[in-house]
RNA sequence: GGAGGCGUGGUGUAGUCGGCCUAACACGCAUGCCUGUCACGCAUGAGAUCACGGGUUCGAAUCCCGUCGCCUCCGCCA
């Protein structure tokens, strides 16, 4: 072929009367017999191409070329005629007359049309993903990845960052997510693990005295899959010396606000901050989602004064949730009822308010004063409906919390924008009911909150932490904390999450080894960048921003990964399948 | 591990409380016609073991049982 000379969207008016080289595949042909147009796809758009009969040779490839043929025109740039400019193509001002054709590749019909927008089945969009890809708007979402992998690397670069890899063969450790193993032949019997995150390395950097780095980073977890979640996805992986956590958030927070100006064009407005206790307090949450309407409020007080039922009374605590101009049915309060159940509360009281004054659930157990002094102790205003759960606190707060998003969906109530939150503060530990024992919230290298150190051993489940979350309309973007420099402070976690010395020594010796030689204070925080985009794009499912992603199953219809692999390959690595 | 939804020509759907189904519609495909379309139009035509296996029945896309696959959610994901 000749050289190209144009993309589809660069060939536009200035160009006119000059002769152009296009290359790429045929999205659309419409045939008018004495007539065909074209329409030439590549990653840029499109232009029309108009074949004539008067140019004999052409006319007969182009009326051989079908759907997604891959072609190169040479032709000459002229105007359309008067009236028919197409407004929604760069190139709808002009044409090319077509002077040499060539059918560079022709195709098979394909499976599906990257022409036509429709939803096709998404086992069979990624067994012919490269087809899928062709379609613009998938593209789409891959060219703003690209931008804001640009905005980020132009970011850490400039603020003296490191790019610096990290081994994908890494160690097996204890706590967090299921590793991906890898067998090793040089060691029959022994595996790697896949990195769940750099987390240990970056920390091993910090000690080099890198003192800032980050890494594009692709890590790996062996846990269900749901639409934001893959088994293998990218994080924007950052680490710290010398900062404080105010100067971290500071820097990260500026560093998204950069992302969406350069690669969206968006201003966003300063991030949020709340603790995890405001947040579950608010939100019933640790990820809230600030569009979907106004925080829960606390009405234990209010419901014991005025709630003469037994069960209420000897409630730990009473949370409402109001859902504001909504006069629900009788059908539709019955469907909360049913949906507080399905969330694992007890039972659910309501309280409407329209202009005939006020109805409730709990009608038997207040009279028509304390009805009016409890709509008045939640600021219930005419037409809103008071949603009320009690029991154990959080896990009312929960309740409530899904009640307040569901609301808002339904009722489309959900705001446009871009509400960044930081959420702070943490709990260091959480209990595992199934381990029976302390599990860390974060990791085990995070740093306590400096007032409640002493609570380790004496009620470490209300120890705070130095860790903190990125969410961004009710989705965790980012995940980080301070993290221990001192040996003798990580010993004393090691020990309160119940690791006996010996197993530490084997299992993460090499970092507190590392602390000894001279550790500096450091901290860091990890993105999801697929996520991220994901929410930027506008997009359902991380899915449509990776290109060859895995399906709920971990699948892989394209490659059909993972398979069986040969008894020579196992031999080779001491593998025997278990039948 | 649990719950729900879905599976019908190449694609998207209708049909799913048993018989009017010899499976419908749109897109796509093929052939023919068409010199200004841009989701071109018109005509004709080809194309389906109704996911798979078993069962009930005179009769099953439709009812029952099982299996598989896809999607969503819960558990899980430091």
């Amino acid at each position: 072929m000749e050289g190209r000379t144009h993309y589809a969207a660069a060939v536009t008016e200035e160009l006119i009367g000059q002769t152009v080289t296009v290359a790429g595949w045929v999205h659309r042909r419409r045939d008018h017999g004495g007539l065909i147009f074209i329409d030439l796809r590549d990653r840029t758009g499109l232009v029309q191409i108009v074949a004539e009969p008067v140019h004999a040779e052409n006319f007969a490839e182009l009326d051989r070329v079908r759907a997604e043929f891959v072609v190169a025109i040479t032709g000459m740039v002229r105007a359309r005629p008067t009236g028919m400019e197409n407004p929604e193509l760069a190139s709808g001002r002009i044409e090319i007359e077509p002077l040499r054709v060539t059918i560079l590749s022709e195709a098979k019909t394909p499976p599906f049309m990257p022409a036509e927008a429709e939803n096709v089945d998404e086992m069979l969009r990624l067994k012919y993903r490269y087809i899928d890809l062709r379609r613009p708007s998938l593209l789409g979402n891959f060219m703003l990845r690209d931008k804001v992998l640009m905005a980020v690397r132009s970011f850490f670069h400039a603020h003296g960052f490191l790019d610096v890899e990290t081994p994908s063969l890494a160690r097996s450790t204890p706590e967090g997510a299921r590793d991906f193993l890898v067998p090793s032949r040089l060691a029959p019997g022994e595996f790697y693990a896949l990195p769940q995150s750099p987390q240990i390395f970056k920390q091993l950097l910090m000690v080099a005295g890198f003192d800032r780095y980050y890494q594009i980073a692709k890590v790996f977890r062996d846990e269900d899959l749901r639409a934001d979640r893959q088994p293998e996805f990218t994080q924007i992986d950052v680490e710290m010396s010398f900062m404080s956590q105010s100067e971290i958030l500071d820097m990260m927070e500026a560093m998204l606000r950069q992302v969406f100006y350069e690669s969206l064009g968006v201003e966003v407005a300063p991030f949020e901050r709340m603790t995890w206790q405001q947040a579950m307090e608010g939100y019933g949450s640790d990820k809230p989602d600030l569009r979907a309407g106004e925080p829960l409020m606390d009405l234990t007080s209010a419901v014991r004064a005025h709630i003469a039922w037994p069960v209420l009374q000897a409630a730990p605590f009473a949370g409402g949730a109001v859902m504001r101009h909504y006069q629900p049915t009788r059908k539709q309060l019955d469907g909360w009822v049913e949906f507080a159940k399905g969330q694992g509360a007890s039972g659910l009281i309501w309280i409407v308010k329209s202009g005939e004054g006020l109805r409730t659930s709990a009608g038997k157990w207040l009279d028509e004063q304390a009805l009016q002094h409890l709509a008045a102790a939640a600021r219930l205003g005419t037409d809103d409906t008071l949603m009320i759960v009690a029991g154990e606190k959080f896990p009312s707060l929960a309740v409530l919390g899904q009640m307040r998003l569901e609301f808002a969906r339904q009722e489309k109530r959900i705001e446009d924008g871009w509400r960044f939150l930081w959420v702070t503060e943490f709990p260091l530990f959480e209990w595992s009911e199934e381990e029976q024992r302390l599990v860390s919230a974060h990791h085990p290298f995070t740093m306590p909150h400096p007032e409640d150190i002493d609570l380790i051993a004496t009620d470490p489940l209300r120890v705070r932490s130095q860790a903190y979350d990125v969410v961004l309309n009710g989705t965790e973007l980012a995940s980080g904390s301070l993290r221990i420099y001192q040996p003798e402070l990580q010993a004393k976690i090691f020990a309160a999450l119940g690791l006996d010395p010996e197993e530490t020594e084997e299992k993460f010796g090499f970092l507190i080894h590392a602390f000894q030689y001279g550790a500096p204070p450091h901290g860091g925080i990890a993105f999801g960048l697929d996520r991220l985009v994901m929410l930027m794009a506008g997009a359902r499912s991380l899915r449509e921003v990776i290109a060859f992603p895995k399906t709920a199953k971990g699948v892989d219809p394209l490659m059909n990964a993972p398979s069986p692999v040969s008894t020579s390959q196992l031999d080779e690595v001491g593998i025997q399948i278990k039948k």
